[in-house]
DNA sequence: TTTGTTAGTTAGACCTAACTAACTATATTT
DNA sequence: AAATATAGTTAGTTAGGTCTAACTAACAAA
């Protein structure tokens, strides 16, 4: 059984990177390097960061971090704001531009989903929604 | 529904993104870059290309791939062989080293079946993997 | 056998992205 | 008020990875 778990899931896996990959082409994020787009994914996820914040996230220097802020926001997709409490600390947005990388999840789940609903009934749905919940509970749960 | 559908991939595709890079960790692949494991994937797949193979794949020019190719032979990844049908073409090799990569996934794909059968019963179990089989055949379908 | 083609390499340029060391500007502490 | 600490920048270095252009070696065909 265990072996069967683990050939399905190998094969869900792929099928679940091959989908990040089409959303990536769909997105307007091409002429990002998968650097600058785990920057932009880390901004989001920490809300408005510092440099101090981002760097110490990402595990890298502060000044690797500037480098590579001031190229996004040269494309446009953040901007930098100075705080009002310490004007040494600078805090970084993004922009509209590059909230849209955020899309790029969310087509790879379109897509996922447009499969799920194509393939099976809608009772099937429900049950496999309960079992994905069940897994992702107990991985919560360690 | 189709909301419950897109919620619960989108938390099960960050456990499995999760469940990749916790098996990066732990496998001998550590110094090399994530260009340099894509290539080793390639040529895993491709099962000892020609370096015309290789670029063609990789969708680069070959002067590219040579100097990749060089600093994967020197980390003893990869050897090269002459072929024998014509003296021009050199194939790409995975040493023993190299196939460890493959490991890789092996160990994400262990670490979600521990996940799912520790969550699931047994029947559960047989249930999730049919409706995953069934949301695969749906795809090769397309 | 000469001519052209194919496989891969070498050389040189360019970009990204990481680092350290030294700097400026602002806060904090004493 | 002076010394120290913190936030971020600037300058310079290094390494990886891509490209084009020009090359060598081996094969194919005229």
């Amino acid at each position: 059984m265990r072996d069967k778990i683990k050939l399905s899931i190998a094969h869900f896996s792929r099928l679940i990177t091959n989908a990040e990959g089409k959303a990536k082409d769909l997105c307007d994020v091409k002429d990002l390097t998968s650097t600058q787009l785990s920057y932009l994914e880390t901004i989001n996820e920490l809300d408005n960061p510092n440099f101090t914040e981002l760097s110490t996230e990402l595990g890298l220097k502060k000044p690797s971090v500037t480098v590579v802020i001031e190229r996004l926001i040269t494309k446009g997709c953040i901007y930098k704001t100075q705080s009002d409490a310490d004007r040494r600390t600078t805090h970084i947005h993004l922009t509209e531009v590059g909230k849209q990388i955020n899309q790029r999840h969310d087509f790879a789940h379109d897509y996922m989903a447009d499969l799920i609903e194509s393939s099976l009934s809608s009772t099937e749905q429900e049950q496999f929604v309960l079992l994905l919940n069940k897994v992702l509970k107990s991985y919560k749960g360690k």
